[in-house]
DNA sequence: TCAATTGTATTATTGAACTAATACAAGTGT
DNA sequence: ACACTTGTATTAGTTCAATAATACAATTGA
C-alpha cells in the first residue's frame, strides 16, 4: 500500500509543511520504516494536484532534518533513524523549543518547578486524549 | 529616567516584536511597574526613526496579552499583572509552548524523562549564562 | 475655550515566503 | 545502448505580513 498523504488548501499552513509534518509523523509513528521508499516527487506531486517543486521543497527539508536520505535518480528513502545527522538534528530542534519555553517562563515569573507540574499535566491530558482514538 | 528601547533592523525579527518582547521583558524583569506609563506612540516612534503605526502595532498586541492598558487620549500603562486576562493569556502562551514540545519530543521518540533532562540541562546553562552579564 | 497630545483608522508600498512553469542532469534497468 | 525515471536548477508570478504615509477622533489641561 502506497504512503497516504493527504493535504487541506488552505488551513493557512503552507502545503510543503503540510508534507513535511506528514511524514514526520508516520515515520515516528513507525508507518514509515527505515529504508522505505517514499513516492517520487512527480508521482506524489501529480497525486495532490500541486507543483512538483512543492514536494521536491518538502523532501528537501525533510532531508536537512534527516529524515529522509535522496538518492540522485533512485528515489527517495526513510534513513535510519540513528544516525548521527537524525540525532543531531533533532536534539537541536528539542533545544530551540525548550528554550522557548524557559524563555517565556522567566518572563511570566513561572518558577522552574511550575513548569515541570505544567508539562505533567499536559502530558498526562495528551496521553488521556489519544486513548480515545 | 526613561524607558530604555533598542532595536535592530533588521535580525530578521520584526520591529513591532521585538518592542513587544523587549517591553514584556522590562515588565517581568521589574523595570517597568505596575501602573507606569509607557512612551506615547509617536513618541517612542520618532525615538526608533520608525512609524507610529509600528508602535501602535506593538502596543496593541501587548494590550491584548494583558500587559498593557491604553487610556484612549491619556497614554499607555503597565496593567496589573496580577490581573485575570494577564494571568489568562500567559497561561494560554505557555500551555502553546509545552504542547508544542512535547509534540516534537513523540515525534522523535524522546521519553517524557528525557525531556524533564534536557530541559534541566537548559536552565542550568541559562542561569549560568546570565551570571557573565 | 481650544491648542496640544493621545490613540485610531484607512490606504499604499515593500519585501519575503510560497508555489508554479519549464528546462536540465544523471543514474537505472531492460 | 538508450528510453525512462529520478532528483535539480532557474526563473517568474502571487500572496501576505510588515511597515509607512496620512488623515481622523477624542480627551486633556493651561
Amino acid at each position: 500500500m502506497p504512503v497516504q498523504i493527504h493535504i487541506s488548501i488552505s488551513d493557512g499552513v503552507p502545503i510543503y509543511l503540510q508534507i513535511v509534518n506528514q511524514v514526520k509523523f508516520l515515520v515516528a509513528s513507525g508507518r514509515l520504516a527505515a529504508g522505505e521508499e517514499l513516492p517520487p516527487i512527480r508521482g506524489l506531486a501529480e497525486q495532490l494536484l500541486i507543483n512538483p517543486n512543492t514536494v521536491a521543497r518538502a523532501y528537501r527539508d525533510l532531508e536537512a532534518a534527516g529524515i529522509v536520505e535522496k538518492r540522485r535518480t533512485a528515489g527517495t528513502y526513510v534513513s535510519d533513524q540513528g544516525s548521527p545527522l537524525a540525532r543531531r538534528e533533532r536534539v537541536k530542534i528539542l533545544t530551540e523549543r525548550i528554550d522557548a519555553l524557559l524563555a517565556e517562563a522567566r518572563h511570566m515569573d513561572v518558577s522552574i518547578e511550575d513548569v515541570f507540574k505544567f508539562i505533567q499535566q499536559r502530558h498526562a491530558a495528551m496521553l488521556a486524549s489519544r486513548k480515545e482514538e
